[in-house]
RNA sequence: GGCCCGAUGGCGGAGUGGUUACGCAGAGGACUGCAAAUCCUUGCACGCCGGUUCGAUUCCGGCUCGGGCCUCCA
């Protein structure tokens, strides 16, 4: 049995899919017009654990996991006109860094990977859809949802029209009938991506994008829809109000799964229009193994705030090399239940881990840890990564030297060996060594 | 201003109305040529003020501090 925080319920509930034999989520993805953050990354890393778990138990073939990629917004526009290209050009090359950074932290991908320029039509008709229905109208060029016109808008956010409007950072466009009605699809002035629609050549907004593509991919309904918190308000009550007006009721989501933030050191959140961000690429760049940033991530509960910091990736770290030196090269064994418990309340992450510390099969410890998405890739390759020869003559001479006693040069080639950050360990099958 | 969330030991971080994790770091011991690793032992906590209760870190109220959202944002 697995229970899920609902973000629209406000407490945990007994997650219970339409259809187990097709469980759906959708977890809204990254708009490509530059390198993910570590912040970015969280999303990513606990839906990735949570599809992992509803494989685990509704069956590996069972589950649709859909993460969109957003490759038509006005960031990009922008950065491909600083750049002088086309936005294709942008798009492909963050995307293709996007699934590098995320695979380095064990990210599987996702199902589907549906981009919003290849769904365009859905979103036509989609709006389409919503003029007929009285929910939004032709103006300026622009078609706008008219919020109005959805009794039950504000739902997920908990806010009424009234505190809304009152938001100071409300620009009220003159062609909008209520301030609070926001862009479906907007015009293209020439030089700038655009489609052409009935409401003449233009671009959608952020919001109907991914109703449109979830419609397509997965449905009216589906069961889990993902993202980071500030995405609560305005993104999915807009994309509620969309799906639920365009498919006459039928909700969009059974259950709201939304991931807290990560802060940097200054105690501000992590965000690109901050400028306090460290990307994964700087992070890995700097010599942090990609499992080891998976495993900060996942040392506190998802929709608790965590704080970034080099002291946290260092206890990731260590933690990690104690469970690596235990879980061996073991295959792959049963998974533990007291972790697959944990998992299964609400993403219980540092629980599970500490499950992980108990245990002491290492094929058992393998098992449950594949599960988290961690110890995939055996204790050799996490201590030694790349062969070295230099290294193994080095440990050969070292040998050789305590064989005759020669204590202090035995020590001098361990010294030697640590400034390069190579550890020695003298077991009774010989020396072993590792890098720090 | 409105809405929402958080505050646990040196650090990270679960959880619980009464005995409380776990990890990292530290201390002591065993082992070792010395280390490392491993094992054993060990110290350290529940923001403040009230209330409810036999008993509160846990429930309620207030406060302080910190964070998020209020149409760019994971």
């Amino acid at each position: 049995m697995i229970r899920l925080h609902d973000t629209m319920a406000r407490e945990k509930r007994v997650f219970e899919p339409a259809d187990p034999g097709r469980v759906t989520m959708y977890v809204c993805g990254p708009t490509v017009y530059n390198r993910a953050h570590i912040g970015n990354a969280r999303p990513a890393v606990v839906f990735d654990l949570l599809s992992r778990l509803l494989r685990h138990v509704y069956g590996e073939d069972k589950v649709v996991y859909a993460r969109n990629v957003t490759d038509v917004e006005d960031k990009i526009i922008e950065a491909a006109q600083a750049e002088g290209v086309d936005p294709p050009v942008i798009t492909g090359r963050y995307e293709r860094f996007y699934l590098e950074d995320m695979g380095a932290l064990g990210v599987r991908p996702p199902d589907i990977a549906p981009k919003a320029t290849e769904t365009i039509d859905g979103m036509v008709a989609m709006i389409e859809r919503l003029v007929e229905a009285g929910n939004a109208y032709e103006a300026d060029g622009h078609v706008l949802f008219h919020v109005p016109s959805d009794p039950d808008y504000g739902a997920l956010g908990r806010r009424d029209r009234d505190s809304m409007i009152a938001g100071a950072r409300v620009e009220v466009a003159s062609y909008k009938k209520d301030p609070a009605d926001f862009v479906l699809w907007k015009p293209s002035v020439e030089g700038v991506i655009g489609w052409d629609s009935p409401w003449g050549r233009g671009r959608p907004g952020w919001h109907i994008e991914c109703s449109a593509m979830i419609e397509r991919h997965l449905g009216e309904t589906i069961d889990i829809h993902g993202g980071g918190l500030d995405l609560i308000f305005p993104h999915h009550e807009n994309e509620i109000a969309q799906s639920r007006c365009a498919h006459g009721g039928a909700p969009l989501a059974r259950y709201w799964l939304h991931n807290g933030f990560l802060s940097m050191a200054g105690s501000e959140k992590m965000s690109k229009s901050l400028g306090n961000v460290v990307t994964v690429g700087e992070l890995l760049e700097e010599g942090h193994k990609g499992e080891t940033l998976r495993f900060a991530l996942l040392s506190a509960h998802y929709r608790q705030p965590l704080e970034w910091s080099a002291q946290l990736v260092a206890q990731s770290k260590a933690t990690l090399d104690r469970l690596y030196r235990l879980g061996g090269d073991a295959e792959a064994g049963e998974i533990d239940p007291g972790v697959v418990e944990a998992l299964s309340d609400d993403l219980n992450t540092p629980l599970a881990l500490s499950r992980l510390s108990a245990l002491q099969d290492p094929a058992v410890l393998r098992g449950s840890a594949a599960l988290l998405g961690l110890l995939e890739q055996g204790a050799a390759s996490w201590f030694q990564g790349e062969g070295d020869a230099g290294i193994d003559a080095l440990v050969a001479a070292r040998a050789e030297a305590k064989k005759r006693r020669d204590f202090a040069e035995a020590d001098r080639i361990r010294a030697e060996l640590a400034d390069q950050g190579v550890l020695l360990e003298d077991g009774p099958q010989g020396t072993s060594w590792r890098r720090a």
